[in-house]
DNA sequence: TTGTACGCGTTATCAG
DNA sequence: CTGATAACGCGTACAA
């Protein structure tokens, strides 16, 4: 005794009109009598029919669904995103299928084809650490017209659409916040510079640095992960030498807290001895010992913008043209006591 | 110029053999010579060919996509659950849909309905606060065959599996573990108790104080909602009056952690005057000021589960069973400072 | 205003 | 071993 859904083939039956006729009446076309459409959608309540979007999907080559994927879905800032972006696109019924590439290429580009095999109408992605070589996604580009739209982790490909924050601009204020606190001997945590936002974070710090007469020293940039046994590990790398900071510009809210952590082992004081400032503004951060200033990606706003492109991009589309959208947001800096000396 | 997939038929012209040796070389059909298998796969390699799931779907019946509805998805818990099913998942080739109710009944009920005619082969969901009757989900039980699975915010509904931690033992262990540090006025901030895991965590912290010869006095049982400015207020109320408890069982650790403001406001020692424990051991609780004891409900372990239920409901359908399965975790007590006293 | 018939891309059944 | 053809459920051009 299997539940088996109706077809519009079944009300046709049952009222002896055409299928089409059914479809029509669904769908609100204007050619139909009120009479048979009160009807149809009557019966159709009562068989409780359902549509088969997979049906229609298959005709109209259009599925409402678009695929995102990001390295793992349980941080705050990428389930964040996936939650700008749902409720963007879910405006318009769309609905979004979640991967996760664990940060491995080739995971990532598994998703990446069975997507395309699930008829998805668009991709969403922030690419993985591990992705350095770009043929897989410059293949989809020349074989589908399925739109990408890269978030935060991007790689420069021509055509595709990109929505960012500044990083460059947040590492160049983070720096320049340091300086204006007084502090002298700023160094930096570094992520993996693979990714371009990492870089980007980098270079504003240096930028920063020069543009306020300081030298940008070398031996300050310590390479760490985002993690906080890393940055346990640079301040004991960094307290080890002869001339120790009196600030960091960490790359990631986890390894500041790490650093935060060994600072507090060691009895050097924050915001006073040293300032420390992370980015991501992950929630822990205001709830801290000593709330640590961070410097906010505006997730939500992210994913809804990205929802916006993906719109667009389906709306040009039909009306021939493709442009390629950049769309840089400013990052916001939440400075708290941890690096506020004055 | 628009790109346009390569379908079997195209595979077919190119090589004057019918679709359904197509087909079935693709597959992997026992019944094909070696000779025309590689010939097909290699000239479906060169064409570009990726199969249509849509189509497929459409004549298979499934889809391989699942749906899962929860509140919101850019919280610790949820993201982590929902990380939990998607890799339990994705092991047999589904693919997972996100939806967020908002906590609302209206649009959870409306994604549920998009979610059946997207044909999804499953639907995950943790109810919303606001899901009191529960119509809208016996219906689809009564007209469909989608399987459904509860996790984590359940109701009782028969026919449908569930996968929840024990929130009564949670409860219980917490006061218990309390009532071991040598507190006496235990109090509870409740959760809503129109959602069975607040009604159980309660329940637990009763039950722990009968077993151990306390008396539950009404007036301990705040009922706070979920949030930061709750556990102010509840400090505020409990501290307004005669008799003052020395410990605060919360079923929430956002509230928990407003106690806490509140208490270090002033000036009250946790956990010499005053012990917290809260309830789903949120990242941020670890890195308090002072580390905050909590409740770890193994949200990846529930996702997996979940996604575990699932593959066996599917399993069990094909062979005409159809069993509900009632999946209970431990919950994990992670004690940390604020409730060590000795 | 309504009906007929075809196609979307696959798989499966039946012949050969 | 391979081919022709009928489904799956829907929308729509073309007819009436």
């Amino acid at each position: 005794m299997t539940k088996k859904n109706a077809t519009i083939y079944d009300i046709s039956k049952k009222l002896n009109v055409s299928v089409a006729t059914v479809s029509r009446a669904l769908n609100d076309n204007p050619r139909i009598s009120q009479a048979t459409k009160d009807l149809v959608i009557k019966t159709a309540k009562e068989m409780n029919y359902k549509q088969n979007n997979l049906a229609k999907a298959l005709k109209s080559g259009e599925t409402k669904n678009v695929g995102i994927i990001v390295p793992y879905i349980n941080t705050n800032f990428f389930s964040s995103v996936i939650r700008g972006i749902e409720e963007e696109l879910s405006l318009h019924g769309y609905h979004v299928i979640i991967c996760q590439s664990h940060e491995d290429v080739l995971t990532e580009k598994k998703h990446l084809n069975t997507l395309l095999n699930a008829q998805v109408d668009g991709i969403f992605m922030s690419v993985s650490r591990t992705t350095v070589d770009t043929k897989h996604i410059q293949q989809i580009l020349d074989t589908s017209n399925t739109p990408i739209i890269f978030f935060d982790r991007k790689k420069d490909i021509p055509g595709i659409s990109t929505v960012t924050i500044d990083d460059y601009k947040g590492g160049y204020m983070a720096t320049e916040h340091l300086i204006e606190e007084g502090y002298k001997n700023i160094c930096h945590f570094a992520g993996d510079l693979n990714l371009e936002i990492y870089q980007n974070r980098l270079n504003g710090y240096k930028q920063a640095l020069i543009d306020h007469k300081f030298k940008v020293k070398e031996e300050n940039i310590i390479s760490t992960g985002s993690s906080i046994d890393a940055g346990i590990e640079a301040i004991k790398t960094l307290w080890s030498r002869p001339s120790i900071p009196d600030a960091i510009f960490s790359s990631s809210d986890f390894a500041a807290l790490g650093a935060c952590q060994e600072l507090k082992k060691r009895k050097i004081k924050i915001p006073q001895e040293v300032a420390v400032i992370g980015f991501s503004n992950e929630p822990f951060t205001q709830f801290m010992e000593l709330p640590m200033s961070s410097m906010d990606q505006t997730p939500l706003i992210m994913g809804n913008m990205a929802g916006q492109v993906f719109i667009d991009h389906i709306k040009d589309n039909s009306s021939g043209v493709s442009i390629e959208k950049k769309v840089v947001l400013a990052p916001q800096i939440c400075v708290r006591k941890s690096s506020k000396r004055k």
